[in-house]
DNA sequence: GCAAAGATTTGCT
DNA sequence: GCAAATCTTTGCC
């Protein structure tokens, strides 16, 4: 005990992992809950940098009659997740390339969960930009994006930053052992001014779906997804 | 069994 | 601003 952390807790190495909770908890409730705080991916083999990002942009997906929901048509092999634990990744490949993280809220057997739009990267900032690094058909590398806060604004690049495709599927991401998992804003951080706005890219759905605000962005993060600008 | 569209990103016009 | 890339899932015959 040295004077200077006299009369302070410990600092704390382990954080705590995201109470489950907040994500059984009605999902437009629980995207405010996930704002601000952190997605974190461990690398099994240790080799990689542990990458940690701030989520700043979700999407709510709710129940079997939005009908911009994977869940809408009821349980298939693909979606049966949603319908299941709050807590658990889901994830989905989109246009025959892109995988997109959702995170299941609700208790079983509402079918809901809040799709992972745009994270803040706040370490492991090169072990996304070189597994975002891909062959492109032209023979080209992409640059994994042309600056670090753009290096995961966007569901296809959160995942592609972060190496998460479909067996990522059934994690949970409550559990503080496992390899992906959401934590707790830092104590300190302060609480992000939220915006809400129609959700992207789901005009299919028709209305009222497609201009419900489900669409949940921290104001003024420079790593909100394109589309969703 | 086949055709169509998709919770996206990128590069070129 | 637009279209291509790419393949799984769903809807219809």
């Amino acid at each position: 005990m040295t004077p200077t952390t006299a009369g302070r807790p410990p600092p704390r190495v382990e954080r705590a992992s995201f109470e489950r909770a907040l994500l059984s908890a009605p999902t437009l409730d629980a995207a405010r809950s996930l704002l601000g705080a952190l997605l974190v991916r461990d690398d099994p083999d240790g080799i990689l940098e542990r990458r940690v990002g701030r989520i700043v942009e979700v999407e709510a997906y709710i129940g079997m009659e939005d009908q911009a929901s994977h869940a809408r048509m009821g349980p298939t092999p693909r979606n049966e997740v949603m319908f299941g634990r709050p807590g658990i990744a889901y994830v989905y490949l989109v246009y025959g390339m892109h995988h997109c993280l959702n995170v299941v809220t609700e208790d079983a057997p509402i079918p809901a969960a809040l799709l992972i739009r745009a994270v803040e990267p706040v370490s492991g900032i090169d072990a996304m930009r070189s597994a975002r690094a891909r062959l492109r058909p032209s023979g080209r590398v992409t640059d994994g994006g042309s600056a670090d806060h753009r290096v995961a604004a966007g569901p296809g690049l959160v995942c592609a930053a972060f190496g998460i495709d479909r067996s990522a599927t059934g994690l949970d991401l409550c559990d503080a052992s496992s390899p992906l998992r959401l934590e707790a804003p830092p104590p300190h951080d302060p609480a992000p001014d939220v915006v809400t706005n129609p959700r992207v890219g789901i005009a299919y759905a028709g209305e009222p779906w497609a201009s419900r605000p489900w669409r949940f962005i921290v104001a003024g993060s420079p790593s909100l997804s394109r589309r969703g600008r």
